[in-house]
DNA sequence: GTTATTAGTCAAGCTCCTTGACCATCTGAC
DNA sequence: GTCAGATGGTCAAGGAGCTTGACTAATAAC
C-alpha cells in the first residue's frame, strides 16, 4: 500500500474512532469540526477571527460554529479584555469534559496502534510525524 | 505534539497539496472527493454502489459524483457485463491522466518529507503505517 | 478629528449530502 | 415458468454547512 493512501486511511480511521469515542462518552450533537475547534479554545480561548484561521474557514462559517457550541452548553462567550469589539470564546466545563474525552478516546486508538506495532515504533511514528507536520490550519478530516 | 493532532495535520497537508499539485497540472473541476473515487475506479472500474460503498456514502451520493466526473470527462458508463442493471463506470483517457497526475503530485510530497527524515525513515513511517491502515471505506479527508 | 482597518453578525445563495420514492433487473422458491 | 423479494440505479425534495456580500461598532493611523 502507498504512503499516502496508508497515511489517509489512518487518519480517517482515527477521526471516526475518536468521534465514536466521544459519542460513547454521552455527549452528542458533536461533529469531528468542533473537536478541531475546542483544541483551539482549549489553552485560553480565542476570538471568532482566530478560530477562523485556525479551522481555514471564513470567519463567518467560524462563527455559526460558535454559535452552535454556545447553545449546546460546550463553550460561552466573554468580553474580550482590551477590545470591545471583539470576543473572547472560551471552553465551559461540559467543553473541557469533551476535550477530555476525546484525549481519552485518541488515546485508546493509539493503544491500538502500540499493540500492532509496540511502543516503541509508535513513539518513532509519533517522533517522525512530528517532524513533517505543518504548521498551518488544521482542516477537519473529514 | 501529540501523535493524533501531528497525524491529522499530516494528512490534511497532504489532501490539499495532492489538490494543487493536480490543479497546477491543469486538471480543474475536481475536488479531493473525486480522487478518492478515481482510487477504486482505477483497476477495473466500478459500479455505483461498489463507489458508495468505498467512499462510505450513500449510492445516491457516489450517483451524482459520477454524473459530474463523468460531465467533465474523466470517467464514462458502459454496459455491466453479465448484469443489465448495474453500470460499469471506467476512466477514460482524461481520467487517467489525472489519476497520474495525484500520484506525480503525492510523489513530490513524499520527498520532501525524505528530504526531511531521510529515505530510510520514510520507509519505516510507510511501512509502520501500512501495518495499521485499515481495510474499510477511505473517506476524504477534509 | 477624520479616515481606514478590523471584529463580528445578518442575509442570501450554493454545494454536496441525505432521506424517500420509484422503476428495471436479478435471484430463489415453488 | 412464474412470482415475491432483493438489488442496481436514478429522480426529487430537503437540510447542513460553507461561501460571498453588506453592514454596524470599535479600534488604529495619521
Amino acid at each position: 500500500m502507498a504512503l499516502s493512501a496508508a497515511l489517509l486511511a489512518v487518519a480517517g480511521e482515527l477521526t471516526q474512532r475518536i468521534h465514536e469515542g466521544v459519542v460513547a462518552r454521552g455527549f452528542e450533537g458533536i461533529r469531528p469540526a468542533h473537536g478541531f475547534a475546542f483544541v483551539r479554545l482549549a489553552p485560553d480561548g480565542a476570538t471568532v477571527t482566530e478560530l477562523a484561521a485556525h479551522l481555514g474557514v471564513t470567519k463567518q462559517a467560524a462563527s455559526q460554529l460558535v454559535e452552535e457550541i454556545v447553545r449546546k452548553g460546550y463553550a460561552e462567550r466573554r468580553p474580550h479584555p482590551g477590545d470591545a469589539r471583539a470576543r473572547l470564546v472560551v471552553l465551559t466545563g461540559q467543553g473541557w469534559a469533551c476535550t477530555r474525552a476525546a484525549e481519552e478516546a485518541a488515546a485508546e486508538v493509539v493503544g491500538t496502534w502500540a499493540a500492532l506495532l509496540g511502543e516503541g515504533e509508535v513513539r518513532a511514528l509519533s517522533e517522525q510525524l512530528g517532524r513533517i507536520a505543518p504548521y498551518g490550519p488544521i482542516r477537519p478530516a473529514w
